[in-house]
DNA sequence: TCGTACCTTGACCATCTGGTCAACAATTTA
DNA sequence: TAAATTGTTGACCAGATGGTCAAGGTACGA
């Protein structure tokens, strides 16, 4: 998770030598203060999100807020990189030893119940990456690049060993990725949609893309 | 398509009065208006975007721009009025007389090419969702609920017929949209990722999209 | 040709917003 | 406790941006 490197200003602001040992009160406001622009970033994007926003949400002053991230910019990396590594985790897990179907469709099972309970960091990248993944895409070139590719590489020795239908592994990835975080991303429109409860709703796409995964991976 | 209706200020400007017929000029520099409107919001998001950049994509000046729509929200919802209903259009085609999945995969099919060919449409109604659907939500309460619950009263006669597997319909259509429109609106995610040529890309991502629903939804 | 209505824009204004700074408060350290 | 470091904020600034307006230009019917 190299996001942290790229951006130097990430840090604590009002330190500009070396690195200094954090404070109590630093990792505190800091956390406060990420976690406050996750909401604020994740539903106006980084243009439409502004330091007051962030700074009444943290419960503090917009001066304080500037005081421990300099830059504005310096706030939306740091979000960025503290959800980046949880959201991206869970495709790490996919066991080349484990049954394909199972496995898939046990990641399939976790992106979804992520895009119910944190929504928030599933549109923080939506927004990033519909705006051409300005912050993000040396990471995207590098880290991601090499998991999705040795992913990639998992899938076709299951298909190779004739365990499972001859997708192409890539867009295996990107239709799971797209079913699940749809949930999150588009969560207003679905919202408009829906009729019956958020319960039963979950329940039916659970059963739904369980169904489709499940029969259409089938070798 | 009502969302003309739903603001007023979106058509001339300069009239107040009842409507009188539109000039020639009229009707070319709101069309160009329009036009370079979709490529900045698309790109920028609502707030992202600003009148100056619309304007000089529209090669005029702002203050003409603000002449033939009042306000920025008037342009975007002209912008969106504009391109909902081709976006949308090819649901409404799923003719419950044909086969159901090659009916369902030719929708698929289309959305998957359009996706391709517009993106921005794509991107713009990714933007104003995510945002949540801020200016297009009575839309969505009404004619788009409704054309949603006539096509999953058809899908699901289709289950009932024991010509689909029993999914829920409004999960497969949730499906199908997440999983074509991603190729539009995280293109710069997935330039990151693929090594191949955008040709083999979509024809990559075709055969696998076939495959998987063909085989995920055969009763 | 003339007059009216429509079109176009440079200059301008009010507001918003990212960022700075000096002054003061709290906390740690010697 | 005294000094020094760290934390906090109201006031302020500069640039960006949505929107207005008066003044002048252009098309078009009578």
């Amino acid at each position: 998770m190299a996001i942290h490197r790229t951006y130097s200003g990430s840090g604590t602001g009002a330190v500009t030598a070396g690195p200094k040992k954090r404070t109590r009160i630093q990792a505190k406001n800091e956390a406060r203060i990420v976690a406050a622009a996750l909401d604020v970033f994740s539903m106006h994007g980084y243009r439409g999100a502004t330091v007051d926003q962030i700074a009444l949400s943290a419960g503090m002053s917009k001066a304080n807020v500037l005081y421990y991230f300099n830059r504005k910019e310096a706030i939306y990396s740091a979000v960025l990189a503290h959800t980046l590594s949880n959201w991206l985790n869970p495709l790490d897990d996919l066991d080349p030893e484990g049954d394909p179907i199972t496995e898939l469709w046990q990641y399939a099972l976790q992106k979804l119940r992520m895009s119910r309970e944190t929504p928030y960091a599933s549109r923080l990248f939506a927004n990033e990456i519909l705006q051409g993944a300005p912050v993000i895409r040396p990471f995207l070139d590098t880290e991601l690049k090499a998991l999705v590719e040795r992913k990639c590489r998992t899938i076709q020795t299951w298909i190779d060993a004739g365990e499972l239908a001859p997708v192409a592994p890539l867009h295996l990835i990107f239709l799971i990725w797209s079913a699940t975080q749809h949930y999150a991303d588009f969560e207003a429109q679905i919202q408009a949609l829906n009729t019956d409860s958020e319960e039963s709703l979950y329940a039916d796409a659970e059963r739904t893309l369980q169904l489709v995964l499940t029969r259409g991976l089938a070798p």
